[in-house]
DNA sequence: AAATTAAAATTTATCTATATTTATTTTTTT
DNA sequence: AAAAAAATAAATATAGATAAATTTTAATTT
């Protein structure tokens, strides 16, 4: 995974974020200072920062005079994720479909496309990374909101969004089931169909969310 | 203010993020690391470490390369964050009121004791601190949602209601108006009634939003 | 043998000094 | 006056040193 970061916290950061979510640094880990140091060529102080922004972000956990761990899971935690993710997205998909110009139509569209086409690799080429799939939802879910007009939530729901996606990355051997649930939301979003495009999205998050609950 | 944190990583946290809520520190404000030295009594590293912590959470903008600055202001930033408390604080009022036992209503009972002794004082001795109302404040609208039973929920509440805060004390003279909004919130909490809670809090919020915009 | 205590080793937290970039300001040149 | 070059300032990054706390190991006691 390539990290064109400027700077080493930046990147240091990026990518131990992904590790995190990708289960590379599995759940209550211990992150120690000496080891990360050499695993990813960063000084103590870089670590440092970056650790503490990962705790605040909430991927990894910070006990005082104790060091630094990678966020443990839990069934009741992956819930609330959840929860918060449908409710953030669903207001936020509200605004955006009241709002969204043209621009956000294309990319809209454009995103889905891309979307459509990592889903279908991914079934055919089993060695097709996962981690440009995720590119993939992601961009798609933060093309549907781009248009609701808040920086604050648009930041919320992508560290949610990260939340969920890692518990899919742990619990998921692999996404994939046959699937009409991304383009059904397309059309809905572009119908201007808020109540419709809201219902679906509720069920696209809980489908997964009852899916992952059995692998627990 | 006293800061009876453990490290000096924590109280520095502390004591910049107030300074920050409370104004001290100017919005757009550059934070250079030489001037917080000899102003907080900390190390360059701790510095760091703290205003990637605040960046992260939002009061801070880290600008890559060239430093860090308090998070700057804006009508719209205020109103986003306004919309956000309210649509997650009254998310987190139904299921705290669903949920709440009778720790919960007893808490309850007693933060909003707390508070109203708080805003009588506050009317009449001028020199009240205006820290001890804020936590007064914050910890009633804690204990109204603290059996919503999510703490991921109560994270990101506790932190959009720090920034919802900060535009009261930078707009605000004073918050001197009479006022039995708590009180009826409290009585609805009591009373179990979702509905008419979350329309109170509704209006509680909007009504400091509507007063905080003249003010712009 | 289990529990307690003492000692040693590890790790974190912190600070300082320093080198290296990058950004900004000032000066010089065209 | 605009562009280029030089000088300055500031941020980023590393290393190393020390103190304080935690964890592990060893020794002692019950």
């Amino acid at each position: 995974m390539e990290n064109g970061s400027s700077t080493v916290g930046q990147s240091t950061f990026q990518t131990i974020k992904e590790d995190i979510i990708f289960g590379v640094l599995k759940p209550g880990l211990k992150l120690k200072l000496a080891v990360l140091k050499d695993q990813y060529n960063a000084s103590v102080s870089i670590l440092r920062e970056t650790l503490n922004r990962l705790a605040s972000e909430g991927f990894v956990e910070a006990k005082d005079q104790r060091g630094f761990y990678v966020a443990t899971t839990s069934k009741e935690d992956f819930l609330e994720i959840a929860n918060l993710r449908i409710l953030l997205e669903s207001y936020a998909l509200e605004l955006s479909i009241n709002n969204g110009d043209s621009d956000w139509e294309g990319n809209l569209v454009s995103a889905h496309h891309k979307l459509s086409l990592a889903e279908k690799a991914i079934q055919t080429d089993h060695f097709f990374e996962k981690d440009i799939w995720k590119k993939c939802d992601h961009d798609f879910h933060q093309a549907l909101i781009q248009a609701c007009d808040s920086k604050n939530l648009l930041k919320l729901h992508s560290t949610l969004y990260d939340k969920y996606f890692r518990y899919e990355m742990l619990l998921l051997t692999f996404q994939g089931k046959e699937d009409t649930e991304h383009q059904d939301l397309l059309n809905a979003a572009l119908n201007r169909d808020v109540k419709l495009a809201q219902k679906l999205l509720k069920n696209h998050i809980e489908s997964a969310e009852t899916y992952l609950m059995h692998a627990y």
